[in-house]
DNA sequence: CTGAAAGCGCTTACAG
DNA sequence: CTGAAAGCGCTTACAG
């Protein structure tokens, strides 16, 4: 009654342990009789290899591990459908959250340590990841790791990455504002010093600065819609306003929209408002969402061709950094400003 | 070189490997002056416990897997926040997407079946998840599962889970609508006889025939942005429209307001719209949408809180069913329609 | 093509 | 409080 193991179903078959494990794992090596018989009793005691164990003797698993900041976030349906098209079936994938170890942290370095997955994408800013533990030694290949969507901070600039350039995004969109008029613009970010931000925020003031306007403005504040609305109402209650805002996120740009409704500020005409990320809520804000697109499906795509190279070919140090194409997109938020 | 073991330890601390263990999992039983030793070995040489064969030989691991339909959903961030609150620092959560394995399955079910999680929260329509798998027998316990936030089939009726009267909620919405004098109103819902709307169309079906409008109109679809923008292209360029649609969740009624914005249908003054669920894009929408708010982090706590006990109290067999309570938030989306 | 045997790293009664 | 020993379920050279 209790769970078949691998010695019931070579007693039962009539064979040793080795014959039934190679039954499981190299089916080409056993006599089509055999393999026969034994997947006959497998089948009827309903035998299920105890991966437990299995992982344990082999010193790895077949899991890859995804992390990701916040699960909630729309923007990851994509990139994961994107990494398992090319994962297929050989690799299992599970999710962690990176905001959910920020003290815990040791259960998810054991993980790794020991192993239980057989590879990593991050596809979150780096700080909670501790890159002592992918070191690895003589005896101890280094874990595999990818990092995928967001920048890569100086400790990890020798792993394999995908993404965006952000700068180049960054000022792509300014100038963009710029070109159609703007001079009073205001990029509302994250955290101050976040990595995240860090290369959009550069891109921003490199753009402005070009173009002469050199009293810039950056609001730091929170990624999401609370902190977009906060930064609305700081920015949009006083006398002077700015024409336009460079928001860091899409989120941003949404809470940023919606208290310019609160207010009667009417966006495009009194306020150009720009996104970043053109995530499923950009296209069908009120009025539509001008942003900057991540090619989402192929960051997961290639982060994943980049880690399944890494397992195939554990020797090699391939320290490929993938910038992949932004798109800016031009909908409905931004305008010429009225005066102007 | 290579990774050190409890054998490394015990012989550099002059003890055995049982006291080594000892160490890590009771240390009340060791003498301080061993453990003291011991602990200063494990920190000079690094010493981490092997999870997987810490987990083999235990037949059971320190994680709990939760199961969502889609990882992008911003519903999940809150719940997760509450199961995780619940849940402290005991076990480690990960996730695991239910559509990633509609073809794959067998993995989830090694997974499960195999003990490398200690419980499951289900917060996926049940479809996916065979229900034979957590039978268990004599000799093998039966894995806990919990569901959450989405309603249960039948043949897991007898699993604990935690939701809202989905039924009643959606009869309390149409109701609203109702009083403010609508009768035109369609139901824009997801797939035909899916699991998850099939109880929020009866109650608004038994609505609108209590209140004597016979003539029920439900409009099947997918449960999305794009799935909202399709059924307002058939729904809004006819030439008798209704004054109201409610929809089975917030994505659909986005997908809708947007393409009544596109169509210069004014909402609410032309149609009023409603929403589901309640995510962090309602608020902010143009116009705020009209919806009705589940208690998410609730739905979190109180389905982890069932785990705990299913975990501490192996034997008891609590088929508990908790209906938490749901509410109607009105904002600007909704309104009187114009002719009445 | 198949089997006997060792062993992965840890835990757990059982003695002492 | 501590140690010697068995064993969890599987895989993997090594013989044959």
């Amino acid at each position: 009654m209790a769970k078949p193991t691998i010695v019931q179903v070579a007693r039962l078959a009539g064979v040793s342990n080795s014959t039934v494990s190679r039954c499981l794992n190299q089916p080409e090596n056993v006599d089509r009789k055999t393999l026969a018989r034994v997947r006959k009793v497998i089948e009827e005691i309903g035998y299920r290899p105890n991966l437990l164990a299995q992982n344990f003797r082999r010193g790895q698993s077949d899991i890859v591990l995804v992390v990701v900041h916040n699960v909630g976030a729309s923007i990851f349906s994509d990139i994961l459908d994107g990494i398992r098209a090319v994962l297929g079936s050989r690799f299992s994938v599970i999710l962690m959250e990176s905001r959910a170890e920020a003290q815990g942290h040791a259960r998810f370095i054991d993980l790794l340590v020991a192993k239980q997955v057989v590879g990593v994408i991050l596809l979150c800013a780096s700080p909670t990841f501790d890159p002592r533990l992918i070191g690895g030694s003589d005896h101890q290949p280094r874990l595999p790791v990818v990092i995928g969507l967001e920048p890569v901070s100086a400790d990890l600039a020798d792993l394999p990455s995908v993404h965006i350039d952000n700068h180049r995004a960054a000022h792509d969109a300014t100038t963009y504002l710029i070109d159609i008029g703007h001079r009073e613009i205001t990029f509302v970010s994250g955290e101050k010093g976040s990595l995240i931000t860090a290369d959009r925020e550069r891109g921003f003031a490199d753009a402005m600065t070009q173009a002469g306007c050199t009293d810039l403005a950056i609001l730091h504040g929170d990624l999401s819609i609370q902190g977009g609305m906060a930064a609305a109402h700081r920015l949009l209650t006083r006398a002077i306003r700015p024409t336009a805002l460079f928001c860091a996120n899409d989120d941003i740009a949404l809470g940023v929209m919606s208290v310019a409704a609160q207010l009667g500020i009417a966006v495009p005409d009194d306020l150009s408002v720009m996104g970043f990320d053109d995530t499923v809520y950009a296209a069908t804000a009120n009025p539509p969402l001008s942003t900057v697109a991540q090619p989402t499906r192929e960051v997961g795509e290639r982060t994943a061709k980049q880690l399944l190279h890494a397992l195939d070919h554990p020797g090699e140090e391939a320290h490929l950094t993938e910038i992949l194409p932004h798109r800016l997109i031009i909908r409905k938020s931004t305008a010429r400003p009225r005066q102007s």
